[in-house]
DNA sequence: GCGAGATTGTGACGGACTGTAACATGGGGA
DNA sequence: TCCCCATGTTACAGTCCGTCACAATCTCGC
């Protein structure tokens, strides 16, 4: 009833059934916002809030039954961003979605390096609000759009290995499909433009299994 | 019953009746972990575990009523590491037990060295950030992700001798399987790139029965 | 709308990496 | 000393990934 609710308003949603599918997902999707509820078959909520916590910011909204005082404060405590007592009308859900994601707007965002306008790196200078990258010697390295998504994908984390989901969902916003080579086409091409010699690169690494990871060491 | 297959399993083991029981044994004896009966004669396991938490990290797991939430709950903010739901399977608390402890090894035993980008040793330069790894000449030797992998899990702890199964975890993030000799194979493609004699190991050795350590003195 | 050029997705091919199994080696206990 | 079993070593096959060509799609000026 909720996903179908959200998905009216135009939220993209994923509803899965236990905490075991959640870990699942998550291991391959960048989602904005996560509803929990408490009450799970076979795993307890508040451990799968702690487990996230100790991963990632992402918010998390709580469902409680009305009197579980308990769980309310060991849930704010935990770090989630806010609860809701059952039975809930749909409009309230929305409404405090809302404001969370708002609420989370600026943290996540102007959270430095995040968000910054200029990246470098050994020499490299990627101007996100330019949209253009520089050779060490100020010569302009002309991507394409596809090109440049993923370099500021990658580059934002160095050392942090991108699964092609992530990628996916990051440079176009879509789920990867079964053999799907879009991504390794778009790296393979990027790689071209930035690598000096594309047999071993040094800014952009594969990890087998996984997918890749930016290792240009970021001059701060 | 729990007793008797945890000694089985090679733990030493100490039950003890009742909570006063357990302080005085407390006062003479440094262990690594307590589980922990929340019902019990005479005494609150919560207590038991609040004070327990006042004078000390040591972890704690709890076996709990299937339908204890509230305890649960209350037993996590006190800082219990995990619990079990009765009834359980003997195996599944040997699993839980052996993620507990091996969680709580970095935190206590390598205050952060643990999250360093380089590692030093005899001339080699392990770089975490870059993915690669560097002779004393200053020459990369190109690595497979696998074998890299490999390498940082054992470089982060020079002496400590990992078992089959912690370096299957620490690379693949599963479990070993009976006559698995994934590792092994690792192991020896990873030694012929770095090692001068293969046949006499100064980096990588072998512990009989147990599994691997490394070998190479860090440089600070 | 339309069309040329740029960009990107798709599938095929081949090389690289790794799990598996088979055989070789060697250490330790009976 | 001999035997058993843990480990070293290697070959091979299955899978993953880099690369390329080509078609589909997009962009932009008209």
């Amino acid at each position: 009833m909720l996903t179908r609710y959200l998905e009216e308003q135009g939220y993209r949603v994923t509803g899965v059934a236990d905490g075991q599918a959640m870990r699942e997902f998550l291991r391959d999707t960048v989602v904005d916002i996560i509803l929990l509820d408490l009450v799970l078959p076979g795993e307890d909520g508040l451990g799968l809030a702690r487990w996230v916590r100790s991963l990632s910011d992402v918010p998390i909204m709580m469902l409680t039954g009305r009197d579980d005082v308990i769980d309310r404060i060991v849930g704010l405590e935990i770090g989630a961003d806010d609860y809701i007592a059952k039975p809930f009308h749909l409009r309230e859900v929305l409404a405090r979605l809302k404001t969370v994601l708002r609420r989370r707007q600026p943290p996540t965002s102007s959270n430095r390096a995040e968000d910054r306008d200029v990246f470098r790196f050994e020499g490299w200078v990627l101007d996100l609000g330019r949209r253009q990258l520089l050779t060490s010697d100020g010569l302009e390295v002309v991507l394409t759009t596809g090109e440049f998504d993923m370099l500021v994908a990658l580059a934002k984390h160095p050392g942090r290995v991108f699964s092609r989901e992530v990628l996916m969902d990051l440079t176009h916003g879509r789920t990867l499909e079964a053999f799907d080579r879009t991504i390794d086409a778009q790296i393979a091409r990027l790689r071209k433009k930035i690598e000096q010699d594309v047999k071993r690169p040094m800014l952009i690494k594969s990890v087998r299994g996984i997918g890749y990871v930016f290792t240009g060491k970021p001059i701060i």
